[in-house]
DNA sequence: GTGCTGACACAGG
DNA sequence: ACCTGTGCCAGCA
């Protein structure tokens, strides 16, 4: 069962997988691109969580060093919190502890 | 087709 | 921590 089935195929898998990353645990766009490993990249998943994230928890996808989406720091701060998300940085830049956080689909 | 842009990643400085 | 350049792939004018 995906998120939305009306979307592409590679849009569905990729709001599904974010939408299975628990609370307190992150993955990487790169991390999503691998998995899926569709021949697409990095890139191809920031523009769908871009278009559609709304449905899905996009604050739990962050660059690779550990910075949310640009623009949306401050929401995913609040959320980090609640959740009790592993942070380098509760102070911008905001940077989760990755290394602790990072969740394996 | 050509060129620019983008919620990326990685190496350098 | 910041900025720049390069590689990557898809969307759009």
């Amino acid at each position: 069962m995906s998120v939305d089935a009306s979307l592409g195929e590679f849009a569905s898998r990729v709001l599904d997988v974010v939408d299975a990353i628990p609370p307190g645990r992150v993955m990487s766009y790169g991390d999503i691109a691998q998995h899926l490993a569709e021949g697409k990249g990095p890139r191809q998943v920031g523009r769908v969580l871009a278009l559609y994230g709304g449905a899905v928890p996009w604050w739990r996808v962050i660059h690779s060093d550990g910075t949310p989406a640009p623009g949306h720091e401050e929401a995913a701060l609040t959320h980090y919190l609640t959740e009790g998300t592993p942070l380098r940085s509760a102070r911008p830049p905001v940077r989760v502890d990755i290394r602790a956080a990072r969740w394996h689909a």
